[in-house]
DNA sequence: GCATTTACCTGACTAAAGTCCGCTAAATGG
DNA sequence: CCATTTAGCGGACTTTAGTCAGGTAAATGC
């Protein structure tokens, strides 16, 4: 592999490697070992299990054990065990305990702030991150099965008109371009898949059926920053496997050719180019494939 | 400031911390402490002084010295006084230091390919990383005068003409577009100005001089990857310092409507728009300022 | 119902990292 | 030339992180 892409990865590293250990010094002029810090931090994250915290922390039980009695010590946790199972407890932060996890919260977010800040538009940056967080994370990424109308679902469809009417150089809405009926993309006719990472959207697809042996591929999506993954791909498999679980026989879909990722993807998972289906405005090329 | 965005920023140094981690995990499986490791990386990199060591890691001279002794006791290492202050020693990595800091690179380089080659097109993760990396390391850029001929000077016309061959849909080559003469971008006539962060070209911008009291700015760039943080308002500024100092009263320029970022800063920086003073096929729009 | 497992704790220990102080020898600056 | 500064070394020490073995009490599984 090309040297000169990778020492770009290493000085990429290099740098963000001083702006953690910049963090971390911040950490410590709290006056606190980072490991306890670490403890109280996750805590205030929702870890509140010792179980929890051990797993996320990947930490010696003594060791863990040990830090929080120093938590507790400094009055900043309460621990105490778990009622429905009395070998395992739970942590909470006591008031002094929330006052200094605020503290430590600041410490972070005012970092975040003085980079992104110096920024005249920070959306640039932060896609960047974003693209950089999820090909890390890439291992993290689940695709299911969800409710059309869920809270992923919908971040989902708003960001894919954003782009199709961006991509489009028009003012593409998604209410006027046949939108689908919910009950439709819904079990036992349909389906809606997603990508996510935690509850960052990062692709979608959507399966339109009304019982018959055809249905219809809808809001095909995937993220600008979580491109050349395969999301797509996996998206896809997963949603007609789906299909195949509804009785589903023939799928087929419209698309439109400034979407050129999409067009290569389709034609390279065996689907076909077939006439136009119906009289939408956007769309300018339609496929099929039988399952 | 936006919460979402902080958030967005932090999931992103934890995916990084997560990497690091790795990396710094697969270290310790060399069977040496992380300190010495990185003693050892660092005098590999070229950081061969004791003094430029210590700064460089932000060691206690009493810690490094230790650390020094002990890759000297495994054989990885030879110091000697420096003969110009014998008081500062410099230090060598003997052929076995040399083998294990191959060990080490080889294993940060595994570490960025296994993420690179999971991408079918590594190229818009790389940018994202660039553009992290000079996010976080703004303060390390420098703005200076350069040779046009340089190496620095040519990654920039390189990357310039690619953009703008991209950008204006059309096999735009610098050669054909009235290059100017070497001559009249140097000393005593013109000058060249570039952004570079390590070797990193970020921008540039070129003085056409020939001596009169007019003279002509070509070849404003500033990488994709740089954009946001006024590095073009600092160039631009650098470029007409240096004109005033040839004794240049007026400077203009022509460019295209397409570059919609650079038409905006002239409009900003003072420059007033004047008419067409040149018959090339590419620019559109032509400016003026008196300095 | 009793052996086994699980969750957590405690104490003893080690290794690594970092701090502080005093020292030496060379360089520097009036 | 002599007091002062600088660069580095080494010893004594503390803190932090981490490991390991043994123990207790609750839950689990036949």
């Amino acid at each position: 592999m090309d040297q000169d892409q990778i020492n770009r990865f290493r000085n990429f590293s290099r740098a963000v490697a001083v702006e953690i250990g910049a963090l971390e010094d911040s950490f410590l002029n709290r006056g606190r070992p980072l490991g306890a810090a670490r403890v109280l931090n996750a805590i205030g994250l929702g870890y509140v299990n010792v179980s929890d915290l051990r797993k996320f922390l990947n930490l010696d039980t003594g060791l863990l054990s040990r830090l929080l009695r120093g938590l507790e010590a400094e009055g900043l946790i309460e621990t105490q065990p778990n009622p429905s199972d009395l070998r395992s407890r739970t942590t909470r932060l006591t008031a002094r305990g929330e006052a200094e996890f605020a503290v430590y919260e600041t410490l972070s977010n005012d970092r975040a702030e003085r980079i992104l800040t110096k920024h005249k538009d920070a959306r640039h940056l932060l896609d960047a991150m974003d693209t950089v967080t999820i090909a890390l994370s890439r291992e993290d990424i689940v695709i299911h099965e969800v409710d059309y109308a869920s809270e992923v679902a919908r971040k989902c469809l708003t960001a894919f008109a954003a782009e199709l009417s961006h991509r489009l150089n028009s003012g593409f809405d998604l209410e006027n371009s046949g939108d689908p009926d919910l009950s439709q993309m819904q079990h036992p006719h349909g389906t809606f898949v997603v990508a996510q990472l935690g509850d960052m959207p990062l692709g979608c697809v959507g399966i339109k059926g009304d019982g018959a042996a055809m249905a219809e591929v809808k809001r095909m999506w995937i993220a600008p920053t979580a491109r050349g993954l395969g999301l797509a791909k996996r998206l896809m498999t997963t949603a007609e496997d789906a299909a195949r679980a509804l009785s589903i026989t023939t799928l087929r879909l419209d698309t439109n050719r400034m979407l050129y990722e999409a067009v290569g993807l389709y034609h390279s998972m065996g689907w076909t180019e077939i006439d136009r289906f119906n009289d939408d405005p956007y769309p300018d090329i339609f496929f099929e494939k039988i399952l």
